[in-house]
DNA sequence: CGCCAGTTTGACCAAGATCAACGCAAGTGG
DNA sequence: CCACTTGCGTTGATCTTGGTCAAACTGGCG
C-alpha cells in the first residue's frame, strides 16, 4: 500500500490514507502529489512539545513521518477532550477553518511534514482524481467519527477500552504486541473515561487473560476473540 | 441563503448546506446543480415508513423537502443508535459505501427528493467549484461530528439535552417555540440516554423556568441564557 | 538512594440506567 | 356517546457503572 502522499481530511477519523492513496496511485496522479510533498517542511518535535495551539492560524496541514501526535482541546472546566491520535502516515490539522479549533502536541518525539493548505487546494481543484480520493478519505473519516460517537455514547467502559485496543492493533503493523506511546491519561481523554477506569479495565482484561501488559506502554493481545467480544458489550 | 441544491456529505453532521450552497451560488454554478436536481424523484413517506434499510444498496442520496427523517442503526443488543435527524433542506444517505450502513425512516410524514449518486459524482468531477463546496460541507459535518462526540463522551445528561434543544433551535426557523416532531424515544437514542432521563431533564428544565412544554412535541425556550449555561456543564 | 512522573488499587459516592407504575390523549368498536 | 385499548410520556424506587478521592506502587534518573 502507498503511504507516500496525502491530502487527508484527517480532522476526522484516524486520518490514514489507505484506499485514498491507493486510488490516487492507480490514477497515475502520484507524481503531482509527490510534487506537493516537496513543498513540505520537515519538522522535529520533542515529547509533549506543542505543534500548534487552539486559536492559531490554520494555513497548514501535517503528515506524521515518525512518532505519534495527539490532537485535542481543553474544555471550559479544565477537562481535556482528545480528538485523535496520529501515527506515521497519518495526517492532521486539516480543519478547514482560519483558526485552529484544536491543539496538537507530540506524544513521543516525532517528525512531521508541514504542508501549505493553499497549494493542496490548488492541486485538488485541478485534479478530479485527487479530489475524489480526498472525498473518499473524508467520507471514511466521517464513518469513523460516527462509529466513535456510537462507542462514546452507548458503550461501557470495558467496550471502549477493548475497541481502543482493537483500533490500535488495526493501525499498527504488528497485530499482537502493541506499542502504546501515549500515557493512560491520553487514552482516558480519548475514550471519555477517567484514567482510573482505564487502568481498572486493563487490569481486569489482564486478570482474564485477554491481554498481557509486559510494561505500561506495551500490551499484548492474547485472546483476540474475547477482546472482540468485549468490544461490543 | 440558497437552499435550492446540494451535494452534501450529509452522512455526518446535520447535513444542511449553508455556506456550501452559498459558495456554489456565488461561483455561478447554480444552474449546473439545479440540472442535477431535475434528475430527482420526489417521494412521499408516511410517519415511521422506511426510506432505506441497513444493508440495502446505496446508489442514491436524498434531500428532505418537508417533514423530518431519522438515520439510525440497531446494535447487536437491540438498542438503537440514532445518527442524525434531517429536516427540510437537509441531505442524507451519502455514505460512500455500496451497502447502507444505516437505516432511514420518516419521523413524521415527509417528502424527499431522491438523487442518483453517479450523476452527482460526474458533476462534481467536472466542476471544481462544486467539488470545493462539497468538501467544505463535509469538513463542517466532520466538525459537527467532533462536537457531538465531545458531548456524548464527556457531558452530563442535562448538558446533552440542553445542547440538543439549542441545536434544534439553531436549525429551525423560529427560535423560541420549537416543534420537535420526533418522539422522546428518538431524542434519547440520539443523545445516548434513556427515555426516562430525557423526560426527567426536560421536567427539571421546566421546573426551573428554562423551558415551557405546552405539549409534548412543542417546547418553548424561556431562558436562553440559562439553557446555554446548562449546555456546557 | 531518593525523587518524580506515571500507574495501579481500594473505598466510597453520584449520575444515570433499570424496573415498575401511572397519566393521558387519540383512536376504535360496541 | 362511552368503555377500552394503545402508544407515548412522566414519575418514583432501586441498582449499577463509573467517577472521585486517597494512597500505594513502579521504574527511570539525578
Amino acid at each position: 500500500m502507498y503511504r507516500q502522499i496525502g491530502a487527508s481530511g484527517s480532522f476526522g477519523g484516524h486520518g490514514r490514507l489507505a484506499a485514498a492513496d491507493l486510488a490516487v496511485a492507480q490514477s497515475g496522479q502520484l507524481d503531482a502529489l509527490l510534487a506537493i510533498e516537496r513543498l513540505a517542511l520537515r519538522l522535529n518535535y520533542a515529547r509533549n512539545q506543542e505543534i500548534y495551539a487552539e486559536g492559531d492560524p490554520g494555513g497548514y496541514w501535517y503528515k506524521v513521518v515518525s512518532g505519534a501526535v495527539r490532537v485535542f482541546k481543553f474544555l471550559a472546566d479544565g477537562r481535556r477532550y482528545l480528538a485523535q491520535f496520529c501515527f506515521a502516515g497519518d495526517c492532521f490539522g486539516f480543519e478547514g477553518t482560519d483558526e485552529r479549533l484544536f491543539s496538537a502536541e507530540a506524544v513521543s518525539n516525532a517528525v512531521v511534514l508541514r504542508l501549505p493548505r493553499h497549494a493542496t487546494e490548488r492541486l485538488v481543484d485541478q485534479n478530479p482524481a485527487a479530489a475524489r480520493a480526498l472525498r473518499e478519505t473524508m467520507l471514511r473519516d466521517l464513518a469513523n467519527a460516527y462509529g466513535r460517537m456510537l462507542r462514546l455514547g452507548r458503550m461501557t467502559a470495558a467496550a471502549r477500552v477493548a475497541a481502543f485496543l482493537i483500533e490500535m492493533a488495526e493501525r499498527s503493523d504488528r497485530r499482537k504486541k502493541l506499542d502504546l506511546p501515549m500515557p493512560r491519561n491520553d487514552i482516558a481523554d480519548y475514550l471519555g473515561l477517567t484514567i482510573e477506569t482505564v487502568c481498572r479495565v486493563l487490569s481486569s482484561f489482564k486478570r482474564n487473560g485477554i491481554i498481557a501488559i509486559p510494561s505500561a506502554h506495551s500490551i499484548e493481545i492474547c485472546d483476540r476473540r474475547a477482546l472482540d467480544l468485549a468490544a461490543d458489550t
